[in-house]
Formats: C-alpha cells, structure tokens, sequence
DNA sequence: TAATCTATATATAACGA
DNA sequence: TTCGTTATATATAGATT
C-alpha cells in the first residue's frame, strides 16, 4: 500500500522498520476499533515493539481481565 | 474501502453485520500478522464475536502467558 | 529526526450469481 | 446463505520537507 510493493518479511534497516511499525501500528488500532464498534465485537490488543514499549486497544471485559491479573 | 462509505457505528442489520465481521476479522488477523513479521514486534490479539466465537493471533510469547493463565 | 505529501497497493461495501 | 466480482475508500511505501 504505497509507492512500492514490499515482502512481508523483516525489515533490515532500522529507520524504516521504525517508521512502518508507527504507521501500521497506529492503521491496526484503528481497523481494531472500527471492527469492535461496527460488529460490537469484544477485542484485546497487545502490542510490544522490538524495543519493549507497549500499546494496546481493549474493549470493556478485556479491561477486567487486565484488572483480575494485576491482582492476583 | 468499498462501493460506499461507511459510518464508524454498530451495523445495525444482522446479516451484513456478520459478513462485515467476516471480512474485516480476517482483514485484520493479516495486517496482525504482517506488522509482528516486519516490524519484529510481539502481539497478542483475541476476538470476541457478538455470538460468543473467539479468534486469536498471538506471537510466540504470548503462547507462553496464555499457557500460564490456563494453569493457574 | 519527525511531519507532510502523493502515487500506488490493498481492503472492503455493495452487488450479483 | 455463501461465494466471487469490482468500484471505491483507505492504508501506506517511498519521497520530500
């Protein structure tokens, strides 16, 4: 989707590998929410990047199953 | 992305709700799939239909934290 | 770097069989 | 209902700023 045609396989420069994961990052949690709202569908997300920060879309009973595990 | 364009709200006729559901679940799972392998990035991702079935893509730790919680 | 731009690839809404 | 088909909307790769 773009100028060009890639493969899906690891990217091996790292300022493009940093680059498309911010743009399809942030394309995912938007198809995510979109997919929940439409079909009220319940979704959990978790996204870790290689270099261990986190993003994450949950719908409303995902939330407390983060909650219960926090607790445990 | 298609013949018109739609509002981001819960469809409210059953029948294209699911075959939305359908086409965007698997739309999703793919973009899932193609983020983990270029970006190298971890992801766990679980679907909840509105009927109850669950789909999932989770990338290998995320294989361990549900074996974990099964455990429990 | 970190935002924009834009040409092209991809996803999908509405149909049709 | 469950497949294709295809016109259109959207995402994004590579370029530019």
């Amino acid at each position: 989707m773009g100028r060009g045609k890639i493969e899906i396989k690891r990217i091996q420069n790292t300022t493009t590998r940093q680059v498309t994961f911010s743009k399809r990052r942030s394309g995912l949690l938007k198809k995510t929410h979109e997919l929940s709202i439409l079909c009220d569908a319940q979704i959990g997300l978790i996204i870790f990047s290689s270099t261990g920060k986190m993003y994450q879309y949950c719908t409303e009973p995902f939330r407390y199953i983060y909650i219960y595990i926090n607790t445990l």
